[in-house]
DNA sequence: TATTGTCGTGCAAACGTTTGCATGCAAGAG
DNA sequence: CTCTTGCATGCAAACGTTTGCACGACAATA
């Protein structure tokens, strides 16, 4: 592990200024092209690389975001993970993941954490009041993923246009009883779904039926599918596919055969065809939701970036064995 | 978004040196306790946080790890990352994550980027060659997991033991015929599964089937379920648990019944009781896993770090519904 | 030929810390 | 009463960059 070199060792190497050499890195149009090649040459040569730290001493910019969620293990996240990274990337950037473990305080504990090592935070399905990721937000560039709060650039999945497609779909064949199973209270996603469907069934001039896993996970769904049964549905929305997954189990091992018996529309399509029959499903388009965030933080902070940016994409809905 | 405090600002404010109010914050012990409250409570007024980089810089220490993966959307990882992540913590690390989608080339890249910002690297279920992680850890500390190379500290999760009691459990049980599925063909972790079941199965005078999902995901194992049902194997071993869980899949599909007709036993426990019947696999302690590895990773570089640190742990068998 | 402009490079002052050394002071030892 | 010791703090030099300013050379214009 031979000591690391620096600027000015590139510099003497070929007779000339540490700011040259700093040019040659950060702003090679400003150099004569020649000389931009001999102190590549010469940073090559002896192994030069810049240091990060120096450099975000003084220009203040760190070359990392943060990205903070809530559970790494939820499959909804970690293609969100890999976009983000592959989106900071082509910035120069390198990504700090955090992980919440669903608890409002180590969330916020986390975030002042990151806070001062990064340029800008992705906050994802935030469990923070309106009111914290504002101040938050006002401190730093920060972009919300699946929160809507006033002020604070977001972008906003929607499953709104599919979820009522799929209603309409489960309406024309002829289901009366429907139920959403929702996932954590806290959460965006479920408000605006839970919303969507109460909503869209009246208009249908259906009562909806509601239910709630509380953690959003297989064992919840598990539990609540016996709740749903009781109550006559033939037709259920599940708040995301885990939830519709443990759903599926709970039916199965009570006897209930789906889509015969019940039918099954889950969201955010991360189960795709693992499940048995494949899931119906709501699928989003995160990668681009993970680009848009990456270029949102960039722009913000910038003169003249508005602090009210809504970016809003929408799912699309994907019929496959559980409804029929 | 105000200005940035510094240390000088607290300084001023309550009449001491700049260098006072640093030890207060690293080395509180050689201040008069009365000194370090003071600091304390002016750092607190104006909301002074030492600034991460111009500390770096001068101890040279970044303050991060990073923990490059070949799959974050990969069960078996995610909870490494937050694992990893908590033992981090426990020292004031960040953690960066790196997800390489299993290209070599990629990986590469990803650790070169990394290497610079970080103090160390945790390198899981690599696909570079020895020669080329040696190399990478002359330079900067580095652990592997899962991952056997000669003089680079590494934790190896084995699942050696726990496979042979499922065999053992397997052949007692009358199978004859029993296949195992490989994975990722760069994975040490098939290389070591694969091993022990071919020395297992010879001890019990039994020839193993062996075939592979080349990519080790679903559609993969979905594909390869044919051939393993055409060899008439009674009883397969899966290299993990979305290989075994592809495996079911196909099997139901062609009218096979799980564990009537055929035994499957996975491996990492990443599906739980999610699948249908439960799945019984091999449960690995990842938690530990990960402090080791962040441990290790703090010890290296110090004075007196031996280079060949070897650690391993076993994982347990967990028998659910899908053997007899 | 004198004047202005452009281009390529060097100089030196930051950026916000940490840390070895020096200093002053009080208390204990002789 | 002097001498030593140790403690608490200050001073100033790093750490490795970036960047505004200045400078000289040369070309273009007048």
């Amino acid at each position: 592990m031979k000591t690391k070199s620096t600027i000015v060792q590139v510099a003497k190497r070929i007779g000339v200024a540490p700011s040259t050499v700093s040019r040659a890195f950060t702003d090679p149009g400003k150099l004569k092209p020649e000389t931009v090649q001999r102190v590549m040459d010469a940073a090559a040569e002896i192994g030069y690389v810049p240091n990060h730290h120096a450099r975000a001493l003084i220009t203040g910019r760190s070359g990392a975001i943060g990205l903070v969620l809530p559970d790494v293990a939820n499959p909804f996240f970690p293609p969100l993970i890999r976009y983000a990274q592959l989106a900071a990337e082509d910035y120069g950037l390198a990504v700090f993941v955090a992980d919440t473990a669903e608890d409002t305080k180590r969330e916020l504990q986390m975030i002042e954490r990151l806070s001062p090592q990064v340029e800008g935070l992705i906050i994802a399905s935030s469990r923070l009041s309106d009111r914290v990721l504002q101040t938050i937000a006002e401190r730093q560039p920060t972009v919300l993923i699946n929160r809507d709060v006033a002020g604070v650039p977001r972008v906003l999945i929607s499953t709104s246009k599919a979820l009522e497609e799929g209603l309409r779909h489960l309406v024309e064949a002829g289901h009366t009883r429907i139920a959403y199973v929702g996932g954590p209270a806290r959460s965006w996603s479920d408000a605006q779904r839970h919303g969507c469907v109460q909503s869209t069934l009246e208009r249908f001039g259906l009562e909806p039926h509601f239910f709630r896993a509380k953690s959003g996970n297989y064992a919840d769904a598990l539990e609540v599918s016996g709740e749903v049964e009781a109550a006559g549905a033939t037709a259920v929305i599940a708040f995301d596919d885990v939830v519709a997954h443990g759903l599926m189990s709970g039916f199965r091992a009570h006897g209930l055969r789906v889509p015969e018996d019940i039918n099954v529309l889950g969201c955010d399509d991360t189960l795709a065809i693992t499940t048995h029959p494949p899931l119906s499903s709501i699928s989003l388009d995160l990668a681009s939701a993970a680009r848009s965030a990456v270029t949102i933080l960039r722009s913000a902070g910038r003169p003249g970036a508005s602090s009210d940016q809504r970016f809003e994409l929408e799912g699309s809905l994907v019929l496959r064995g559980t409804t029929n």
